[in-house]
DNA sequence: CAATCCGTGTAATCGATGCTTACATTCACA
DNA sequence: TGTGAATGTAAGCATCGATTACACGGATTG
């Protein structure tokens, strides 16, 4: 396990300590900040488990043994990352959500749909961190888990708000949630795995493929009679 | 990486040499049956990545050198396990089908969906190696990639003739097809993350959920006036 | 029947990793 | 100004995957 990393010697000091930018000084200036930030890029290069803590500390140009000051454990260290994609994730789809028309609840959980497909797919790696619990418990971590059950709530609100205008045409709202959720988490995680090529779609068409998808189960749960939600 | 593993020197001898069932012989006789069976017992212990070459000879009871004679990497070992786990999948998503009722093609195709679900839910970590491609690459191996088309091929087909039978509230089968899969896929792959909690689905009603949202995805794609495929 | 060949297993070794411990350095506060 | 806590270094342990040189022995031949 653990790749090479091909990296060794090149680029250090990339501007971190305050006092003098002179010789390399004893201490770091920010080592953590810099470990979390060498940890994501290893993350986007080559998945959650091509971070070593070892090449996380090379490219920080600090001693193999430095990090675990800062992280018990190189668990600790993917869980930092994580969090950090999460609030990321998160900020992006309340963003995109504050962009949604205010009427037309059913519209808005649809937005929700898109927004989260876009991230996944724009960041394969980052959520692939987030979702598969193999790297890390999300339920230990209290900055993930709260920002995670706050979507859900949004989710859940917004639906609700679906089903009061009447948009709907089921009332078992629970089953619309997972379904809903299943349907978007399935899609990213079938493009992170490299699944789509299989079924015919091409990194071209993956995007609005992903809104077409969204639409059908829109379509799919929307009341017949009532008008069907806007395509923003 | 690599757990320790704490079963060293116990239960090796587990009746493999043909001629003298005497002292250990040199050789071990079909070590590379023994391995992959190993192997899948690590998978289902602790998943793709707890799958350990050194372990597996372990419990061979045989030299930490002796697998690579049978496989060239710990990835073609786990390869291996993949294709075994492939074809069992199959063979079971298409029992299930032989056994679904003949007419009615939207009833048949929900057979399908709930067949591959149990099977993932049942078999969780060997439903993991055989979607996650960072474990081992789908189109580098002929048996999991001609079990997989056939089984898309399946799922197509009978699409096709839901179709024509007249079941459909859509034409666009491509749409469908992908959205279905996403779904189980979604649903399978959130239980194996271990998302379901998070969603108020407990362990108990999760098979129960599981047949809830392939019928609420049949009942969206379904024509609206035809008759409801039968829920078997 | 005997000699040899080659598939298969062993032993030793290399470099990578996570992690720990003992020591060194420097910052910040009294 | 001094001193303690924070932070980095050096060295070392265990595990792992993988390679290499060697040992065994069943099967094929002469």
């Amino acid at each position: 396990m653990r790749r090479p990393a091909k990296t060794p010697p090149a680029g250090r000091r990339s501007a971190k300590p305050r006092p003098a930018p002179a010789a390399k000084p004893y201490h770091h200036g920010d080592l953590r900040r810099v470990l979390i930030e060498a940890a994501m890029q290893l993350v986007g290069e080559g998945g959650p488990e091509a971070v070593s803590v070892r090449e996380a500390a090379r490219r920080a140009g600090v001693s193999p043994g430095a990090p675990f000051r800062h992280f018990p454990s190189r668990d600790a260290l993917i869980n930092a990352v994580a969090e950090e994609a999460q609030r990321r994730f998160r900020a992006e789809i309340q963003a995109a959500l504050a962009d949604a028309p205010p009427g037309d609840p059913l519209g808005r959980f649809r937005c929700l749909g898109i927004a989260y497909l876009r991230w996944a797919m724009k960041n394969p790696t980052h959520f692939e961190i987030i979702s598969s619990r193999r790297f890390f418990d999300h339920d230990r971590s209290a900055g993930v888990s709260s920002d995670n059950a706050e979507l859900i709530g949004l989710s859940e609100r917004t639906l609700a708000e679906a089903l009061s205008a009447g948009q709907l045409g089921t009332r078992d709202l629970k089953q619309v949630q997972i379904a809903g959720r299943a349907l978007v988490y399935g899609f990213a995680r079938m493009h992170i795995d490299g699944h789509l090529p299989r079924w015919g779609v091409g990194e071209a068409e993956a995007e609005r493929m992903a809104a077409d998808i969204v639409d059908l189960f829109i379509a799919g749960i929307a009341k017949r009679s009532a008008a069907p939600a806007a395509k923003v």
